[in-house]
RNA sequence: GGGCGGGUACCGAAGUGGUCAAACGGGGCUGACUGUAAAUCAGCUGGCUACCGCCUACAGAGGUUCGAAUCCUCUCCCGCCCA
């Protein structure tokens, strides 16, 4: 009984910069190298296809500042090459293809964002056309020569494609081929990933065995389910937090998560400690810790990392004020709209709350559009406003007019 | 090259001559309840409207018909099988 007591208060190295991953393979030759004290080169690969950083992107980051602080070597690669030929998971929608100055663009607001948590000095920067630009087709068919049809195929969302009579573009099967490489072209000790990388990341050792390379051994972590509960978080998904949100909506949208999710996202994005998480899991179900209150410290620990502490605190209270006090907040987005009175369904468009007159109706018929705090009930009134009048709709949107 | 099956609203998916702005599910929005939770429940979910209706829409273009998402022709796109 007290064996593992002493290993938890003495981990070997292996052990603290394994914790909290899911795949490792293979873990013996991995942990043998990290408690041998050897400094690795570790891959992260990034996709420069959209600017904007969060808050799942960051699960592997903060394994990877682990690393980095334990003298080991982040590798970011920079898939620009990758993310040209595009990831078409969507399926009818042929993605337009980014300029490079785009990739530029988005490489850059990348990284800044990501050395928010890395240490920017003790990084290695790669770029994919570093090695990809001018690679030539002979150079393209001994890297397809690597891998098989059926084992490129295995990867289980090209299963479920197929199985689904969707459509597979010969491009797509590359996509595994071109990472794998880039741990050839970094010589990657090791590559991290989320769990839904492993099939990119095992390739990559297939491939550098083809090359006559050491194998990389894989590491991932798990995916951060989003603000719905269910779904990974994803931009596109619209579940996401941005890294680069202001700390008002990273908290108003921290504290919109399901309950069950607080202890997740203790974990994954935040230091508590294994023990700190099992204890508050026990508080929880005893009910001596109130799941409001917990959550609203995940989410000021969680904003503090990104804008401090202060910052964290101030949205805290901001959201106390308009969301438990009822108050205005602080900043009110004013609209500018002709002097009233005004048909109520002109107004919201006007004040952009609404796309079209039969949509504000709608929402008027709701009972969820008040004016200076009176529900509005006739969808079809003319209404007078002043200078200063605050439009709500719905529990979160407000504008303060300006007649003009 | 041949055969077959498909392309419907944000997504999935019904509908196979009128009763279809199009069932149902998901998502989204609004409301109730709350902890801006979650779960649950209710309503809404193309546009315009004098709320009477009108217009646009079922891959695209034509055609048949009093009338088409539904039938015909051609075109484009996807999948499967055979070669």
């Amino acid at each position: 009984m007290t064996t593992s007591q002493s290993q938890s208060r003495e981990p070997t190295p292996a052990a603290s910069l394994l914790r909290g991953v899911v795949d490792c393979v293979d873990r013996r030759h991995l942990e043998a190298r990290l408690n041998r004290g050897e400094a690795l080169r570790i891959k992260f690969g990034v996709d420069p296809s959209a600017p904007d950083l969060h808050l799942g992107h960051t699960v592997p980051m903060r394994l990877l500042r682990r690393w980095q602080l334990s003298g080991h070597l982040p590798v970011l690669i920079i898939g620009d090459y990758t993310a040209r030929i595009g990831d078409p998971t969507g399926r009818s929608a042929t993605r337009p293809q980014l300029t490079t100055e785009e990739v530029d663009a988005n490489a850059t607001t990348y990284l800044d964002q990501l050395f928010s948590i890395l240490d920017r000095e003790r990084v290695e920067v790669r770029r994919q056309s570093e090695w990809y630009e001018g690679f030539g087709l002979d150079s393209m068919l001994t890297l397809a020569r690597t891998a098989t049809v059926a084992q490129l195929l295995q990867r289980s969302d090209f299963e479920q494609r197929m199985r689904q009579e969707q459509a597979i573009g010969v491009h797509e099967l590359f996509y595994p081929l071109l990472q794998g490489y880039d741990s050839v072209a970094v010589q990657a000790d090791v590559e991290l990933g989320g769990t839904d990388q492993l099939f990119n990341l095992l390739r990559g050792r297939e491939v550098q065995a083809a090359y006559g390379q050491p194998l990389q051994d894989v590491v991932t972590v798990p995916l951060l389910v989003g603000l719905d509960g269910e779904r990974k978080m994803s931009k596109s998904l619209g579940n996401a937090v941005a890294v680069a949100d202001s700390p008002q909506q990273q908290y108003g949208q921290l504290m919109s998560i399901p309950d069950q999710l607080i202890l997740r996202y203790l974990e994954l994005l935040t230091d508590a400690e294994p023990e700190e998480l099992t204890e508050l899991g026990r508080g929880l179900e005893a009910g001596t810790v109130h799941p409001r209150a917990l959550k609203a410290e995940m989410a000021v620990r969680v904003v503090g990392q990104f804008h401090g502490q202060a910052a964290a605190l101030a949205a805290e209270a901001e959201f106390l004020r308009v969301h438990r006090d009822k108050q205005l907040p602080d900043r009110v987005e004013e609209v500018t709209v002709g002097p009233g009175p005004m048909d109520v369904r002109d107004l919201l468009v006007a004040a952009g709350m609404s796309q079209s007159r039969s949509e504000a109706a709608r929402l008027v018929k709701g009972r969820g559009v008040r004016l200076d705090e009176a529900v509005l009930e006739d969808w079809s009134a003319l209404v007078s406003y002043h200078e200063s009048s605050v439009l709500r709709v719905g529990p979160r949107r407000v504008v303060r007019l300006r007649v003009g």
